[in-house]
DNA sequence: CATATTTAAGAGTATTAATTCTTAATTAAT
DNA sequence: ATTAATTAAGAATTAATACTCTTAAATATG
């Protein structure tokens, strides 16, 4: 079940990087990220290119550069990510593929799918970078292979 | 949001097609499928090929011949073709691609993912091609584009 | 100003998923 | 037997995703 792409995982699990590891200065480096999660430097920087033009970091060129969240870690929600690497209309699928599936021209499973992906969307929309944060920094969770 | 890869789309709305329109005879034709639906025939006779090999199906060659449930309507369930097309470890994602996420080393969105993936399952262990087929017989849903 | 450090941009490559194509095998009817 | 209708098998192609590489631009420091 691939509900997110390579380039979404890497994203997130990145800017909780970013959030559980505040270093001195303004700005993380994408190559400490990279190295740090073992991710692909050049990967890690096309989907943070992404994520500064989509306005959801800050980025600064230059020695003692690197990127910084644009906003506090508790106003940026999984949702924002999602939505910014995978597009607008993540949330407008159809489980089995029908063009404009809905109310008015359901497919088979458009009730059930209809509220699991309410569910999600709800989910991300309510889940905050500092929550996340906040959960690896305590070691409930984990953030590395 | 892409869940099902286009094989099991195509394949649970062939099978949906075939509880839905009972043929004269014993087999229905996968060319009559893929006319109908529109799909292409080639492909949807690689995705029926694998699901004969896993014994949902039942295939017949010559004239006359084409495929057939290999079980009563009601006892295919949602979840069978989707785990004989997606393969056995379907549902053992992890949100954000760590691996081995679990109880003992869980991701950031672990429990939260857990659930999702829960009632998924358990709705497609619950949904057989009988009820759906229903459904597009009472034109309360929709088979077509 | 020269150099080192860092992100920006996008071209290029590799891998995977999706689709098409070709040939063979099976079966029914004539 | 011959022909037509069908699925089986898998090679070949195309498209999409994932990843890598090269070059340019910006900035700090000596």
């Amino acid at each position: 079940m691939k509900v997110l792409s390579q380039t979404s995982k890497y994203g997130i699990r990145a800017l909780l990087y970013v959030v559980s590891h505040p270093g001195t200065g303004q700005f993380v480096s994408i190559g400490e990220i990279a190295k740090e999660l073992n991710l692909s430097f050049h990967f890690l920087t096309k989907i943070f290119r992404e994520l500064t033009n989509k306005g959801i970091l800050h980025s600064y060129r230059g020695p003692a550069g690197g990127i910084a969240l644009a906003k506090p870690a508790d106003q940026i929600k999984l949702v924002d990510i999602v939505l910014a690497l995978e597009g607008d209309d993540y949330f407008d699928n159809c489980l089995l593929g029908f063009p404009g599936c809905g109310v008015e021209k359901p497919c088979p499973v458009h009730n059930f799918w209809k509220g699991i992906r309410s569910e999600i969307k709800s989910h991300l929309l309510n889940t905050s970078l500092a929550q996340l944060g906040e959960k690896i920094v305590a070691e409930e969770v984990r953030l590395y292979d």
